[in-house]
DNA sequence: GATCAGCCATACATTTATGTATGGCTAAAG
DNA sequence: CTTTAGCCATACATAAATGTATGGCTGATC
């Protein structure tokens, strides 16, 4: 086999197949376009194949490159994973913690929790990583992870925080204009808000959901849970979502909730080699607590 | 944050951790001691932490340089799989492909069809290796693998080969001395390999073995399934081997075929993107069929 | 069609990284 | 006790990578 090749030129290649043109990824990695362009070149000279077409709008990516991509992101995910493991050695509450869970949580629960963590340490930097597919934690794309199902991977730090009630809701002057249903079948003359594809988790609480709230009756429908959230907000009409974020609205209703009812068994997670990382416990620690204390105000 | 650090160190790093010193690092890297000493100083100066205890017989990692250590690793073999894959780009059957198979398979199987394989290709390389984990096929530790189960991942591309029969087999010499059992029962008069620690597979199949044959009778006990195929072929007593195999040595008979009987699915798999990729894809057709022959011998 | 912005490629200068050579140190072997 | 082999650290020389400057090219805009 050929030498092996400096993973240096593994982070230009990435860059340019990021950016789409030596000069955008010599910017992005703060090198300079020459240096981007040779690498570049000797990688297709190591691997004896083209990578890129040259062009004058920029260099296009052939089907090689675009097979090699996922392992130059591997290597970035690593890098990065590395570093913030580094960071996160010393002594002290210090460094940055990676954070992932769902839109809704993220946006609409952890700001407080978070807020209150970095007062208490201001050396804390918090990376938030929103998205309702689970990272890997392994891997440590994300340090910790909230996450509404129970974790089967070992090697993880698991504490269960409890069960937070998904309900259908909708604001009080809706209902005062609609009236409030009393039976399943009502719904079907509601403004009813929902999902446009089906997610993992409806999926699997799908044979919970009652007869009246089905794709086929959504008026208003969107894959963000976020903007399901702001439409029954804004009193567009019936919707799910989280008890205890409804209930801090005065305004809105819970509707049917003998007949809509979904607990989501709540976690945080941990790779179990954080456990000695001051500022992966401390945030670990801070979101346990803030999250029992969101579901307490039920 | 401070500026990224060059993945060029992370290289030198994970040498010294492999090698245990500045120099040996130096040697299995293919640069000079100054060079490594200057870059494991570089990444203590950018992390702001001690990676190593510098000492005369050579570099003592320290709890932290321990815990950086498994993405290194990962780093370094995603770059290995980086290299692979680009290798086994071009046009032509040419490149590195890594097979992942079971012990017993990998050494009394796959001999005989990779080297026929290499007669095909003779600028196809290979590389083997033998254990009863799965190696994970999606971050490419393996470009193919043979697997005793139906793999559950989604992007791989799987063809199931069929069963292999697992039954107990002894030489016929040492059944004409202690005579052939006709009972599950007479098998605790006879002297019984088998294994010591309870294997993924042996739990699984545990349900389906006959009374007579469990732990607390064994005779002669191994982990490694090798080394009870060989005591069984050196006529040292009753064990539990593929069926295949047992018939290619006229001196071995099968013994209570009725009573036990395991049957394995054989699963060949490879990652998705890897089918356009000549020699994979002649790997992975060279072993199906292989695989498929050695079934039908039976 | 002329100008401008963005891109790649090349030639040259410079900085940076690496290799060479050496000395000091320790532990084990003679 | 001496020798040897292995290791790390430093100073200096060298090679390699990078940066600077420039020219030519294309496509969009005025």
């Amino acid at each position: 086999m050929a030498k092996d090749i400096g993973w240096e030129l593994y982070r230009s290649f990435l860059g340019v197949l990021r950016e789409g043109s030596l000069s955008a990824a010599a910017r992005a990695l703060g090198v300079t376009q020459p240096t981007v362009g040779r690498h570049i070149a000797a990688l297709e000279k190591s691997f004896g194949l083209t990578l890129f077409v040259r062009s004058q709008g920029g260099l296009q990516p052939t089907q090689a490159a675009g097979s090699l991509r996922v392992h130059a992101e591997e290597m970035a995910k690593t890098a990065a994973a590395l570093q913030r493991a580094a960071a996160n050695q010393g002594t002290g509450v210090r460094g940055v913690v990676r954070v992932t869970a769902s839109e809704v949580v993220g946006v609409e629960v952890l700001p407080a929790i978070l807020t209150r963590l970095r007062n208490d340490f201001p050396e804390l930097k918090l990376e938030l990583v929103l998205s309702n597919r689970p990272q890997d934690l392994l891997h440590r794309e994300a340090d910790i992870a909230v996450r509404m199902f129970r974790p089967h991977q070992a090697q993880l730090v698991a504490r269960r925080i409890g069960e937070i009630e998904v309900g259908l809701h909708a604001r009080e002057d809706y209902l005062g204009r609609h009236g409030c249903p009393d039976h399943p079948q009502e719904l079907a003359a509601n403004a009813l808000i929902g999902f446009d594809q089906q997610t993992d988790f409806i999926r699997r609480a799908a044979r919970n959901l009652p007869a009246g709230f089905d794709r086929e009756r959504f008026v208003l429908s969107a894959d963000s849970d976020l903007a399901q959230l702001a439409m029954i907000r804004a009193g567009a009409g019936i919707g799910a979502c989280q008890v205890p974020l409804a209930s801090r609205d005065r305004r809105l209703v819970r509707v049917l909730p003998e007949h809509f009812c979904l607990p989501m068994e709540t976690w945080v997670t941990m790779h179990e080699d954080l456990r000695n990382s001051a500022p992966c416990r401390a945030a670990f620690d801070a979101l346990a607590t803030g999250l029992q204390q969101y579901l307490a105000q039920d």
